[in-house]
DNA sequence: TTGACATATTCCCATATAAGCATGTAATTT
DNA sequence: AAATTACATGCTTATATGGGAATATGTCAA
């Protein structure tokens, strides 16, 4: 089987730097396809076609005002993702503390037996 | 171009479904390759393979022990998706008090003009 | 050493990109 | 109607994938 589809699920959708650069640049308001390209400065079938992908995997919303669509990042979408990585986040936390831990010892250490190299 | 290479970083690693279960598999405490191929019902190649890729990117750490090898998931490597992914926590947000908003509305609408379908 | 066990690597293949460029389509203006 | 603007789509190409099967590597045990 070949990798799947960027347009199976957000995860997929979002692996590319360039589709999160949209999704940024989109998220505080909506904006016409031609102040993408130029913000972001990508050439605009490119820009047309991850907007094609971030599309169909619902993570941005299209709204249609003569010849301008605009453009905006559904944040909904990308909650689940938010959520799946949060399973993680006691786990980091844990290790940030045994970093600490073990740096506050090497400290306590040095107390004892100060400026071994000199 | 073609699509970036899956040990590229975490968020390319993560795109592949398989590689998720692993990772959360793995997150509790460490386990050797044939544990995983167990509990996750996967070829050993296949597993190997994908092992391969998080190991790349930093997402799981390795310890050989004889003819075992004990990987876990090294959770810091997955921070940097929360944080990103948290960029778009306010305007999910603003998105549900609205459509609660649309929702009270609707219900008042009703009690002004009920059941219109009767 | 030989064999059993645990894991990694290689080869093949169907499939899917993303970029670049050209072209198509729809709405607007002149 | 013709020209212009704003996007979308089609094409080609280099490249990477994940699964399956076979095989290689490395470690322990008898």
């Amino acid at each position: 089987m070949a990798r799947a589809a960027t347009t199976s699920d957000a995860f997929n959708a979002v692996a590319e730097p360039r589709r999160r650069e949209i999704l940024s640049y989109l998220a505080m308001r909506e904006r016409p396809v031609g102040e993408i390209v130029a913000a972001l400065r990508l050439d605009q079938p490119s820009v047309s076609k991850h907007l094609g992908v971030l599309r169909k995997v619902g993570l941005v919303r299209v709204r249609c005002e003569g010849r301008h669509k605009f453009y905006q990042t559904n944040a909904a979408a990308i909650q689940p993702m938010h959520e799946w990585t949060r399973e993680f986040e006691k786990f980091w936390q844990h290790q940030l503390i045994r970093v600490k831990e073990r740096a506050e010892k090497r400290v306590s250490d040095d107390r004892q037996k100060p400026n071994p190299h000199s």
